[in-house]
DNA sequence: CGACCGATTGACTATTTTCAAGTGGTGTGG
DNA sequence: CCACACCACTTGAAAATAGTCAATCGGTCG
């Protein structure tokens, strides 16, 4: 069961700067958010924040510790996952417009979310534009990163979903300082390790893939080097090569 | 090349009803909408709006009359269609957060297209909250039609695919009025008849297919009786028959 | 009529899934 | 400390699915 951890407090929290509230001035941030009520919830893993279908509430969240898996089923069970929420992530925005949720939202570890009211949001979006333009933001870009995600589902081949995926996450930890180690690891930057933040069946369900296709390529590039693994680490040995296959620049088809 | 048809007028603006601007009071649309300057473009068939990549513009743009499809392509050029929009929608919202391009939006059809510019847009917005919401419940529609195709093209099978795609279809043509017919062609509506917007290959680049495998489906549910086509028109006579391959409701795993 | 183009069909091939068995690490209880 | 179960992952072989290539059909247009 989801616990109630505390109020939140925006001028201590950790993920302020990653979030909608990111291009406030500090000063501001005190007054404004008199009366703005948030609080924090904390979730086991694996525990459902949000169901699909489900009425949504009269909430927006924004992820502030652990990740998130965002996914939608098919009435017979098979699931795809849609993308991995990061700390900082706004999401359940469906409340936004009163519809029920588009899919469901469940903890890929334990997490720490707040959880922010739709009333006092939109005061708060009347009265700084910035708060405003940086949830647009972020409903853009969520819009692009789904787009993105479409090509890959679509037009790819399992290979070329794979190293791409493999990429990006490598990217992304680069993007956000190299670390988001699941389980607490000491590892040297130097060496571009990554934790992988999903089991080989979850990254099969995120790019339509089973687990053991996914499991083969990964094989297969262990033993012709591009990759090596240990412990749920991963370390990618030969970019170049992941690029080949991704198709993701010009080299693409060889 | 494009042509500048005219300028925009609002209040006997075609698609109105259907626009950003539906919830605004007659009445005020027009005293607010004085200095706001739109234009309406005309483009052929094929021709292109705006390409993946590119910088935005500083619009966005209303579909006033025909269709347009929004596709990405891959380096090699493999193409995916993302959605295909009919008059009405609002795209080009790169443009909002100062972006390039993520897609290309492409003429299905001749069409019209009403170009908004963005400073007037803002003005607007700040009068009129309606507009504001309008703007942010189409993101949000649009997210999560795009979410749905995530779900049909990375957890569903090529028949599944398809079905879901004929049964979408039909679905559209209902809410929309049964009409939308690129070629005019005038049909009884209580046979409901439905002229396909796409191509064969077009649908295969929807779905994620071949042209042959969405050929061979559809032969293959001619034979059975599921579906009846004529001069690019299509009628689904066994709508349950359908539902069953499509997985959409429980009757999934048959 | 003949060229062209989209769609269809068939035969074959490639890719990915399915099913089944096995591996290796981790944690528990005797 | 070992035996055992458990679980995620790996591997192999067979089957299913979808793609490729090529020939053909049928309608439209000059």
């Amino acid at each position: 069961m989801p616990q109630l951890k505390s109020k939140g407090h925006c001028l201590s929290c950790p993920v302020r700067h990653r979030s909608i509230f990111s291009d406030l001035p500090e000063n501001l941030l005190n007054e404004s958010l008199e009366g703005f009520e948030t609080s924090v919830m904390v979730y086991e893993e694996d525990e459902i924040i949000f169901k699909q279908n489900a009425n949504s509430s009269e909430s927006v969240y924004t992820l502030r510790k652990g990740l998130i898996k965002i996914c939608k089923s098919l009435p017979d069970g098979r699931i795809q996952i849609m993308r991995v929420l990061v700390p900082g992530c706004l999401f359940g925005i469906d409340g936004f417009v009163g519809e029920n949720y588009n899919h469901t939202a469940r903890a890929l570890t334990d997490c720490e979310v707040c959880r922010l009211p739709l009333g006092g949001l939109s005061k708060l979006r009347r009265k700084h534009p910035e708060i405003d333009h940086a949830i647009l933001s972020r409903f853009v870009k969520n819009l692009r990163q789904t787009e993105d995600m479409l090509l890959e589902l679509g037009a790819k081949k399992a290979p070329e979903k794979l190293a791409t995926y493999i990429l990006r996450l490598s990217q992304s930890f680069a993007a956000n300082g190299l670390k988001l180690s699941s389980d607490g690891l000491n590892l040297s930057s130097k060496e571009e390790w990554h934790s992988l933040p999903l089991s080989r069946s979850e990254i099969g369900s995120l790019l339509g893939l089973t687990i053991e296709t996914v499991s083969r390529f990964f094989s297969d590039w262990k033993r012709k080097g591009f990759i090596k693994e240990s412990k749920g680490n991963i370390q990618i040995l030969d970019a170049k090569g992941l690029k080949e296959v991704a198709c993701i620049d010009e080299s693409c088809g060889k």
